[in-house]
DNA sequence: TACAATCCCTCTAGTAACTATAGAGTCAAG
DNA sequence: CTTGACTCTATAGTTACTAGAGGGATTGTA
């Protein structure tokens, strides 16, 4: 059974263009072509295509998965290389939370400042964006 | 008082480079020049500058910085415009540290399956990236 | 004065992961 | 036989920079 793209990209939830991206880049081995060229492909890219878009649900960069996909393979030998993989990627999220929670306590603070119109001459918000001291010097 | 790119650089504690492509884009005034065709940048120049990189370190994207500039002439006039667009900028992070949260289980899940090697035939961590239902039809 | 180390200039291309467009061919239904 | 949906290639655009080539300007030292 082969799959033309357009179908390949509503089972897997992509969009077309998505799917000859990886192609492009790689990370999808060629498919086969009918006689008018359209692309054709296997339950097997399928599976590979399926991987690779719940990677990147997971948000992991598109090197990892190149990684992943090699690593794959023989799972057994890369036991430990897939988890370091996935640590580093966890540890990457981690970093992520940590500075949005900064930058979420900072716009509060921010958007706090505001009196309301009339409270004073400058808007304090403007004030706060323009005179802070972290980017003097 | 004039200072060159690399001084303004400095100042903000952005790059050179950086200084340029805002000019580019059209975020900050073109400078003056010297005779021999080197940037020269004023106080105000450096005091927008510093309200982009401040914005910036608050994550917001140039369009917004661009709005911010042009209501920060009359902000009074515009104090509600301001806080709006201040509000969607702490709704854009909100949203943000939902889906890294949620990533941060599905990770710690994902990385919760492997029972170290010899466990299994195939990589555990492999097996629920390949078969996993979120991708299927 | 000569020279080297910095600085600065413009222009172009590269980054990540797609997305969108133009212009053309293919296929199935009515 | 024509309409609409699908596909093809190739190219450019997105965000916010960053890096490099190839050249001139300035500054400090010998």
């Amino acid at each position: 059974m082969l799959y033309r793209i357009g179908e390949v990209a509503k089972r897997t939830d992509c969009k077309v263009e998505t799917v000859r991206y990886y192609e492009q880049v790689g990370l999808l081995p060629q498919p086969y072509r009918s006689d008018s060229n359209y692309r054709l492909y296997s339950e097997e890219h399928l599976a590979q295509l399926r991987f690779i878009r719940h990677c990147r649900s997971l948000d992991m960069p598109l090197e990892d998965i190149r990684n992943l996909l090699t690593l794959r393979e023989q799972p057994h030998e890369h036991c430990a290389e897939i988890n370091t993989l996935v640590d580093k990627h966890i540890r990457r999220v981690n970093e992520q939370m940590a500075s949005l929670g900064q930058l979420r306590k900072s716009l509060l603070a921010l958007r706090g400042q505001c009196a309301g119109p009339g409270s004073s001459d400058t808007c304090e918000i403007v004030r706060e964006l323009s005179a802070c001291e972290c980017h003097q010097e």
